[in-house]
DNA sequence: TCCGATAAACTGGCTAACCAGCTTCTTATG
DNA sequence: CATAAGAAGCTGGTTAGCCAGTTTATCGGA
């Protein structure tokens, strides 16, 4: 386990380092937008490492749209400008993995935010989607079982109804981390699951009536003990 | 030009089919959390795709949190129950990518929290790079020159010294869209640049103050044209 | 029958070779 | 000398095969 670790840390360092090291490029060159980069093999030659680690570096690069590879063609220097661009890899370095507590600060301001758009951009699609995922949260508390995941799966079903696809996108992403993090820090026990459905149904009916104060309100009581997590501990 | 977009919807629908395989598969064969799939090998010929595919196909749930690689071991089931495998699946399928409002009202809703955030927490080294990124862009308006690139890293700045990761990623992940988009619709021009100066002051002072309450209030002033943007088009 | 040891098979990850298509240089023709 | 045609060489992307480590099966001793 500790090898694993450790092998994990060094491909994060292998990859960083070559980053790091296509930044100097890009200011020793002077590169500027649509530029094209040496080929990856040169690159791999260059910094003595395989060219799968100089993809991986590129790929991660691209992600974050510094970098646009061409197939047959080769890689170039987005469209964004040379300080722009330090900015960003500096900020990408230093990415940290994110803790837990700012995942709930974060999940927070989203949903409260996508609460409210769901209130006003619902379909009646969205409506029925919504009266599933409770139906199926209601089901499985009553039943005395553990619903952390139907709890969730309600809430990302809100981000669905509010018709914005990053905020959709970005709920997705953090879900899976928050549920792994509930059960092991048991953030949510079977007491809250039940008044949960009341609190749940209270949002649901906001999002109904198209209310999107009543229903950004509803979502606050319903965190209160996120809150508290949050902010007390 | 054409050629390379179809290919690129093929190869994502090619990936979507085969993690929709693998869901049938979870649900068929009851796969509880913690438990293995089938080699890459098998999936690549039970499904008749390449094994390249199918790697990506198990990437991509890996980075949603639903699956998890092991060198030399086996895939597995990632700690979540079928219920809410099935419905992120679902999500994930279904994902579509970003409009450009959506971006900026997530953009929007970001910046009000991190502005905050950064005025309770900032630390004295935090202050120092926002001084730097706000002296950056003000040489840049000044003389006449674009300044986008410079405008969005004082705003990343703001990112970083509010210390929640989860968010300052979230920015740095819509940045370079914002600055693409910009450049593209023209929505910033020059006139407002100059104005932009005494706001980006205004926003720093807030934060310098510690005033969290008159940080959100200036940014909301230096978002106006956004919000215009964002909601009357 | 049980248990430990050893080997064979299988795992995800990685590498080197190959592919189709774009660029660039050469060359032949007007 | 200009230009167009063609060939040679790069380009990122893909793939079959190899690797080290894990897992499972087999077998022998008690």
């Amino acid at each position: 386990m500790k090898l694993e670790i450790l092998t994990k840390n060094d491909n994060l360092s292998v990859q960083n380092r070559i980053i790091s090291k296509i930044r100097d490029l890009i200011n020793y060159k002077n590169l500027e937008p649509g530029d094209k980069l040496p080929s990856e093999r040169m690159l791999s030659e260059k910094f003595e490492v395989t060219r799968s680690n100089v993809r991986e570096a590129i790929q991660k690069l691209e992600f974050y749209g510094l970098l646009k590879s061409i197939p047959q063609s080769g890689t170039f220097v987005a469209n964004i400008g040379v300080i722009a661009m330090n900015g960003m890899i500096e900020d990408i370095l230093r990415l940290e993995d994110p803790d837990f507590k700012s995942l709930v600060e974060t999940r927070i301001l989203l949903e409260l935010k996508t609460v409210k758009l769901a209130a006003l951009r619902r379909t009646e699609e969205d409506l029925k989607h919504l009266k599933h995922t409770l139906e199926a949260y209601k089901n499985k508390v009553l039943n005395g079982e553990d619903a952390v995941q139907e709890d969730l799966l309600f809430h990302l079903a809100i981000a669905k109804a509010s018709g914005n696809s990053t905020m959709n996108t970005f709920m997705l992403t953090i879900t899976p981390e928050i549920i792994t993090n509930f059960e092991k820090y048991h953030v949510c026990d079977k007491g809250q699951a039940t008044i949960g459905i009341q609190e749940h149904n209270d949002i649901y009916e906001a999002i109904k009536a198209q209310d999107p104060k009543l229903a950004k309100a509803k979502m606050k009581v319903h965190f209160k003990v996120l809150y508290q997590y949050c902010y007390n501990i």
